[in-house]
DNA sequence: CCTACCGATCGGTAGG
DNA sequence: CCTACCGATCGGTAGG
């Protein structure tokens, strides 16, 4: 049975998004990828134009599912349960696919300006102001708070931060009490 | 008038920290370090031991900042003061100095497994668990409900990571009403 | 601290 | 002409 080239293109999606997690876009060199995946360092080149076009090709991925899980999040009645759907979910994804949200930030500098440009807006409009817009309305229907829909939507997203390093994935628990804590914080404070 | 080595040293520690702050630890060469300061790449290795020596000397300053800051923090009397005085601090820091602290969590596993099991022991002993002491004070004080004060840390961290990125200095304001919408999510929610 | 280099490895590409 | 690669090597640069 020889492989087929959907399979090869995902299976380095898949070993590529491991390994960029792990290891950061500069300390991941294409050679490691290639031997990862079984194919040689050509191989890569001819599914990916360059490293840049891979790395892109993973983050894409990801955003697509992310916004997927917001549509779905935002079908909950109350702001509450919108960001406990959101929320919830992330946390049951694996640790490497939660922690590409992380590299996706984090590494968007190391990469062309026209790719960063890109990449930004559509990180924008099919994510950051998704999150804000969720806010938004539960300010407008008296839920939340007066408060900048903004500046909430980074303090919201940063209290998810810490859980999206696979490397801690052991040391943390992502479990009910850990996202239940997180929503309370963030909606009834923690202060008696 | 002749550079002092003290000063050279100090300058090579200046520009390295804002050059890793926007390009991370492998996205930064040793070469583009000298060129910065003014110096050879040899006469980076006259000072430091290696680029690991250099990357390390700098992440140890700034915990040291940290560590006496949080001193200076946990003298307000409640624990709302001492989280208000420690955030309103950092937040007036430079970015590429507050950055920092998002560079240590993000590039630790870069470094090698000494160097990683070393610093992650500093950085817990004077950063991570003087948070955490601070805020289980003031769940036995009755101040912060019952809850799990390692988690409410990473929380309280996360809320902190959007301002962390001297990338977003420009499009986040760090002014006072950031800090304080970030206070009273983290104490009193933002639910009406 | 410098000039002059090294073994190896980097991202990317040639012809077949 | 196509696809899905390979072995070998390019010009430059990495840390030391």
């Amino acid at each position: 049975m020889t492989a087929q080239p959907q399979d090869v293109r995902q299976q380095i999606l898949h070993e590529a998004t491991r390994l960029f997690v792990d290891r950061g876009y500069h300390g991941l060199s294409m050679r490691e990828i290639a031997e990862a995946v079984g194919v040689s360092k050509a191989g890569l080149y001819y599914h990916f134009k360059d490293k840049e076009d891979l790395f892109l090709a993973i983050l894409t991925n990801n955003l697509e599912r992310l916004e997927q899980t917001i549509q779905q999040a935002r079908q909950a009645a109350a702001v509450r349960g919108q960001v406990e759907l959101f929320v919830t979910e992330i946390f049951q994804w694996a640790p490497e696919q939660r922690a590409i949200i992380r590299l996706a930030s984090q590494e968007m500098d190391h990469l062309s300006q026209h790719s960063v440009t890109e990449f930004t807006r559509l990180y924008h409009a099919k994510f950051i102001s998704q999150i804000q817009a969720m806010l938004a309305a539960g300010i407008e229907h008296g839920e939340l708070r007066a408060m900048d829909p903004v500046v909430a939507t980074w303090l919201l997203l940063g209290m998810m931060y810490p859980y999206l390093y696979s490397s801690h994935a052991g040391e943390m628990n992502t479990s009910t009490e850990a996202v239940q804590l997180m929503l309370s914080i963030f909606f009834d404070g923690a202060a008696t």
